[in-house]
DNA sequence: GGCTTATTGATAATGATTGTCAAAAGCGAT
DNA sequence: ATCGCTTTTGACAATCATTATCAATAAGCC
């Protein structure tokens, strides 16, 4: 049976505070701050489990992190900012929709797809360059 | 200068006779099982190299792996076989145009998107459990 | 053939993530 | 509140991909 622990609740609460997508890492730090004396392996499969039961969502930075978010229910993808890490929902029932076709048109099941979108926000733009 | 040497010539060769992504690490072990003695941090430079001049398309795998294919040129998005790897080059324009005015509408710049679908194709359906 | 310098490659370092396993805590029954 | 069974935790080791290091090597130019 699946029990309810402090930690757990822990992440989920310091992820909720979050306004944008992080790192189980950050979130550990974030958590350490606090005062929490929670666990970073803890706190790996808090994000996993949350992110499984479709609590939080998950994607991968382009340098290869996992990042993690609360998210609201239902799928849906992000515009994430490089700069600040604000993550905007972004509907796409067009790409969903393309995603499913061209997938069976290809002969492909079980299609996953994955749909981000990196930039950086109005307030995070770099001096160009 | 950028100088020619062998071992960059295997890795585009190597990557051309693939026919669907590969990791570096797959790609060193393959090079080495045909008997090259190429260095496995050479295989990541190359393919960072040729994933910069554009010879290359990159990819992250949901596991976190970076994944290299030999590309054509052009901007184009991937349907990828979990199971053999197979990769099909799919063309979206809608989906540039709709990324494109999502980052805009949010006022994001520099965008840039991630859109890979990952399934089974129809030769590598697992048994349905 | 030499010179200069980019490139290589063996290995160490890094860094995220997962596995291990004994100790601690949760939950239901008492 | 306590007991007991099980899940969960957490410190640490292990794993794995990737990057940095840096002396040795080899390209390209004379």
């Amino acid at each position: 049976m699946k029990r309810n622990t402090w930690q757990r609740e822990a992440v989920r609460t310091a992820l909720g505070t979050q306004m944008g997508f992080v790192s189980a890492q950050d979130l550990h730090s974030n958590l350490k701050g606090t005062g929490s004396q929670i666990g970073l392996a803890t706190v790996y499969r808090a994000l996993g489990d949350l992110a499984t039961e479709g609590e939080a969502d998950s994607l991968q930075s382009p340098e290869g992190e996992s990042l993690y978010r609360a998210c609201s229910t239902g799928h849906h993808h992000h515009l994430i900012c490089r700069g600040c890490g604000l993550a905007v929902e972004i509907e796409a029932d067009d790409v969903e929709q393309w995603a499913k076709s061209v997938a069976a048109l290809h002969g492909f099941s079980q299609a996953e797809h994955v749909v981000d979108v990196f930039g950086y926000c109005s307030a995070c733009v770099p001096a160009v360059g």
